[in-house]
DNA sequence: GAGAAGTTTGAGCAAAAAATCATCCTTTGG
DNA sequence: CCAAAGGATGATTTTTTGCTCAAACTTCTC
């Protein structure tokens, strides 16, 4: 003879699972459930919930992006990210790119189809430019689209990956590029240049703006800072030595996502960073290269929303379950 | 470049797939998958309701008794049970029987073990007299306990698979056996039997029954009325000869569940059963040779409830099936 | 391009589900 | 055998969910 209490247990779990069949598998209402197993409402409804804490339903996704979503979930919980998206990764760092800039436009597209007047701010970068060029062309001038970096080496060549002037070109919004170097020359240009009006201008709009879309970049020897002319050899060396994994929008920051006080960071003639962000900061990056800068940036809290691709974001999460 | 009505279609059930992951897997509210996938409360309710209709979300129940329970509701829609309980059949007869009358001595105690004054129903046989031996005593003299099948045969020996006298022994409620023998000699006999203000009152009660309890059995050659000495030889030939398969409290039925009209039916002194039938009468059967039995009372509405075993269950289905 | 038909959207409301609470029952330890 | 603790139960309230409807927006047709 069984123990009587298990037994009783396991009559209990028994009509929980019929009563998880019918409420989830039947789509009857819990009312319907009681009425058909001759309990209360109430007992229905905790045999339900009975059912599902003890594991005996089941709920599957069958979906393609189900990993994807589980991966931005995972994100979202470990950093308290108000957005994460991740997207699959096709075969190469190109085509990547080319899925993360789409999710981004996608998500960019619900501010700028809206009505209300919305100030939106972005760095600059091949991700970043990627993704307006997937914004399709509209008519809403009630926007207000921000640079929260410049576009030019101290010595005046223009970068390739300017995001702001296109992106207002495509969607007739009023646009507030940042008309200084990324870089300045020393401290005291850095200073001079911050306190123009129109810098100031931008600065306060930027520190407005509902979004902010940045690139993430990793610092090496050729990462894009130093190919597009924004910093030299000697300010790489500097920036590597210093310890520096990423860059945001011409800031550089550590292994924990700490902006460095040294390097070219006090001559950085861009939008200054919060630390921790305070508003919607939206990383746009991926990759494998820039693993250890999107992870650095995540825990400086220098981003508050990420998107990016599945490898990058697997990659994340298994360097946290391994130090913990 | 993709069909543009498919592509949005697609980016539907994408976030669709995430509203479903959010709400079912991480047990988020409707309200919170809206913030998270910032869309509005009721856009997160269309989602999820999209990704069930969709079937991205799939529910699965885990559980030994996960085939019985399909089994039991599929029978109940089939044939409107109010009631239907499918046990796992073991491998022989006995042993399922049983189960069967584990399952129905469970579901009766909750009527014993209630306050309310309550009156049962029962007819007799081998499965509801295992049913009763295993209903704990206890004191609860507010039922009755109401037969509906004597328990002689017309020579006046006693059957042995008595229910109600037993019962009322064991939960001290008051006993309402039928006095009569379970077929007469002859029609003028039955009417004078039922008569009798003692029958009057048993029949009274179990019009009034809560729920009704009875076996059903096949009628062959040592079929149980047979072999019980209820009826003869020569009775038990012509039964067979008038289409009778089944036979429930000594009513014999054709294949289609109608009550026969002619041989025995018509000197049967049990409490008539209505057809179909007015109130809870459940089938308390099991075993493969009884499937055509059970089956034609199913069809035929003489129960509401039914009691059986995984194996009868699906063969009742697979008939079903295959005639349409 | 204008207008009509068919979708989609969000607000409000009704229904359903979950949480709370007071009561009752069972069980266990003295 | 009693008392107290722990659990279960059903009534009630609160929260969540599903539904309806009117308005806005697409999309197709002319």
């Amino acid at each position: 003879m069984r123990d009587p209490v298990s037994e009783r247990r396991d009559r209990k779990l028994d009509l929980a699972a019929h009563a998880a069949w019918l409420y989830y598998i039947a789509g009857n209402t819990q009312e319907e459930v009681a009425v058909k197993l001759r309990v209360s409402r109430q007992a229905a409804q905790r045999l339900i919930s009975l059912a599902v804490s003890e594991k005996l339903i089941k709920f599957r996704l069958d979906h393609p992006l189900k990993g994807c979503i589980e991966l931005a979930e995972a994100l979202r919980d470990k950093f308290q990210l108000s957005l994460c998206e991740v997207v699959p990764s096709s075969g190469s760092d190109v085509d990547c790119c080319k899925g993360i800039s789409t999710c981004a436009a996608n998500y960019l597209e619900t501010y700028l189809t809206a009505k209300t007047p919305t100030i939106l701010a972005f760095s600059s970068g091949r991700t970043l430019r990627a993704m307006v060029e997937q914004i399709p062309t509209m008519d809403q001038p009630q926007h207000k689209i921000v640079s929260i970096i410049g576009n030019m080496s101290h010595c005046g060549r223009a970068g390739r990956y300017e995001v702001v002037m296109h992106l207002s070109d495509r969607v007739g919004s009023q646009a507030f590029p940042v008309p200084t170097p990324v870089v300045a020359t020393n401290v005291e240009e850095r200073q001079l240049l911050q306190t123009q009006r129109s810098f100031i201008t931008v600065k306060n709009l930027a520190e407005q703006a509902r979004a902010t879309f940045v690139g993430i970049s990793h610092v090496a020897w050729n990462a894009p800072l130093h190919q597009d002319g924004f910093i030299n050899d000697d300010e790489v060396a500097e920036l590597i030595d210093l310890g520096a994994v990423g860059e945001i929008a011409g800031w550089a920051y550590d292994c924990q996502g700490v902006l460095l006080q040294q390097g070219t960071n006090r001559r950085v003639a861009s939008v200054p960073l919060q630390q921790p962000a305070q508003r919607l900061m939206i990383g746009v990056a991926g990759g494998e290269k820039k693993v250890e800068a999107i992870l650095a940036a995540l825990h400086g809290k220098l981003i508050t929303g990420l998107i990016t691709d599945e490898r990058v974001a697997q990659v994340i999460l298994a360097k946290l379950n391994l130090r913990g």
